[in-house]
DNA sequence: CTGTTAGCGCATTCAT
DNA sequence: ATGAATGCGCTAACAG
């Protein structure tokens, strides 16, 4: 069963030694041509397996990258792990996930698992409930090179990978102006996060572009669900000055206002404009389909995956400030905005 | 800057040995209880990590297990990995992940690098395109246990983790059938895919269980897209003895279905019923929201990890057939069914 | 270009 | 209960 041939197995057979067999396995350049193939002739007839544990024990290099996200159940990271994963590999790293779970406890065993195992670099989304950075403190320590991506903190001096949520939210409300569309509202999520303050920030933005007044009125802040677009909707419906569109902050608040929308018969687009932020998979199959910004999730996880790159072939010595990608989100106009 | 303390810097720290720093770090029984809170106090005060890869090396167990999935982006996968991970990170495994992006030749190379790693097990979810098994074949003659879910292989004799798909589309039928309609049709799925062939039986198994008649006309064959749904509504109206409700072979067909079926200003579900199988996200958002069952995906990941769990805590000679857990799908009644 | 030597960090056998 | 010795499989520095 398990052969487990090792390169002093390859070397017996051919009356050489285990360094030579190395060379010749790792392309070495001092090998000559004719030893190489007979070795690898014989790594092949003998069904050698490289064993990566006694190299990177032996090299200081693990060739493991460690990931950790909150959730693989969550659609987001799945994607952005498809984006490192496939990268990674490409570059003959292998990769290790980890989840979160939201929680802090396990976000540090994660980190501890992942520097026990000796990780060439690690790729972080932070978990929600994370508000102490310790953790994160002990692994630059290590010297292990770390980016962080969408969830990130930037007082931690970390590369990071980040989606534009002040121009992807500009350019959703320029949508709704652009057709014509008179009042419009903002479904806002909790201001404490950063990310939806900058997604605030763009709508209002937007508006004073496009020398739109500021009505504090359609501002309506909730949580992110489905229920907070609902009770959106309602609120705005009681308004003497309603508006005619909202830019949710997210694609499950502007399903919950498209439903409330529904339930009085407002028609949507012609009456009502919707659009939302994050392109999830629903969007694209309710009536009418919705509008919304795609997150660059592959390409978030491809770029993420460079930075570490670059980190781990750096010396160093070469200790400039950290580098900070910031992806555009890509608008995805459909029929919930689509005004006559 | 990486400390990097070894067990040999704790002992000369104690005037002990590297044997005693092992045995008290790993709870060996033969150690005095005095010395074991010594070492464990000095290795915190060093900021000891203990090295995997070299204890992987000596002991020969890497606490790896390799994740081989299609595609990280696909939400299934991403559900399953998440069951697996949580499962294994609380048993002290890591997991790997590879991607074989529904090619033959990235799941070996994913293979090979799992093998490589000298993974203690492996988790495959087969690729669309494999059809040559010797890469299986050779996991096995490693003696690295080996398991399957969802997409698996019977003549493999592998341990794997299925769905009762069977169970399911009669269940589905059954449903359709309960809730009054009276002509229930069916979108197949490719028949050469031995999953959908199962939910055409158990399409066929309900109407025989209760007395049906069983007609081809509404026996659709297509491929999995919404665009195969349409066309199959299109057929299916074109009939003079028409149906009243479908089941559709999975989500996104039966939404293809109920898109056709809106245009046609069919209403749904009072006119006609409609159930998928999958439970895909869209489904609850859809209008009205669509029937389906769901695939226990977390318990699908979870059942795989403690099928894998038993075959590494296994001694070999224990080779009995390998077992093969199948899970039922969960039904989800939503108002796409809803017959008045 | 190839052989020799050494050791990465740890767990385990055999002493004591 | 502890210490001494050994080697897992590989790579790398140094010789030749």
């Amino acid at each position: 069963m398990a052969s487990n041939v090792t390169i002093t197995d390859i070397a017996k057979e051919l009356n050489t030694t285990p360094a030579t067999v190395s060379r010749a396995l790792n392309n070495h350049p001092s090998i000559s041509e004719e030893t190489r193939t007979r070795v690898l002739e014989a790594a092949k007839r003998l069904n050698y397996r490289p064993n990566t544990i006694a190299s990177s024990l032996r090299s200081g290099k693990s060739h493991l990258i460690g990931v950790l996200i909150p959730s693989a159940k969550i659609n987001f990271f799945g994607s952005v792990v498809h984006g490192i994963e496939s990268l990674a590999s490409q570059h003959g790293y292998n990769v290790l996930i980890y989840q979160s779970n939201e929680k802090r406890e396990f976000e540090q065993k994660g980190l501890q698992a992942f520097l026990n195992a000796r990780v060439d670099g690690i790729l972080v989304s932070m978990a929600k409930e994370t508000h102490d950075y310790t953790h994160f403190r002990e692994v630059k320590a290590t010297g292990t090179p770390l980016v962080f991506f969408d969830r990130v903190n930037d007082d931690l001096n970390v590369p990071s990978v980040v989606i534009d949520d002040y121009k992807g939210a500009f350019c959703a409300t320029e949508h709704l102006i652009k057709k014509g569309y008179q009042r419009i509202a903002h479904i806002a999520g909790p201001q404490h996060i950063k990310l939806f303050n900058n997604r605030l920030r763009g709508y209002l933005g937007a508006l004073q572009a496009y020398n739109l007044p500021i009505d504090f009125n359609i501002i309506y802040t909730g949580d992110i669900s489905i229920e907070a677009g609902k009770r959106a909707v309602e609120h705005f419906l009681t308004l003497e000055k309603k508006p005619d569109a909202v830019f949710s902050v997210e694609d499950f608040t502007a399903l919950g206002a498209m439903k409330a929308l529904k339930e009085h018969d407002i028609s949507i687009p012609d009456q009502f404009g919707v659009i939302g932020f994050a392109n999830e998979e629903f969007g694209e199959h309710t009536t009418p389909s919705l509008s919304t910004l795609d997150q660059q999730t592959v390409a978030m996880g491809e770029a993420a995956f460079k930075l570490l790159f670059e980190q781990i072939n750096m010396k160093t010595s070469e200790n400039m400030q950290p580098r900070k990608i910031v992806l555009d989100p890509i608008p995805v106009f459909r029929q919930s905005s689509a005004h006559p």
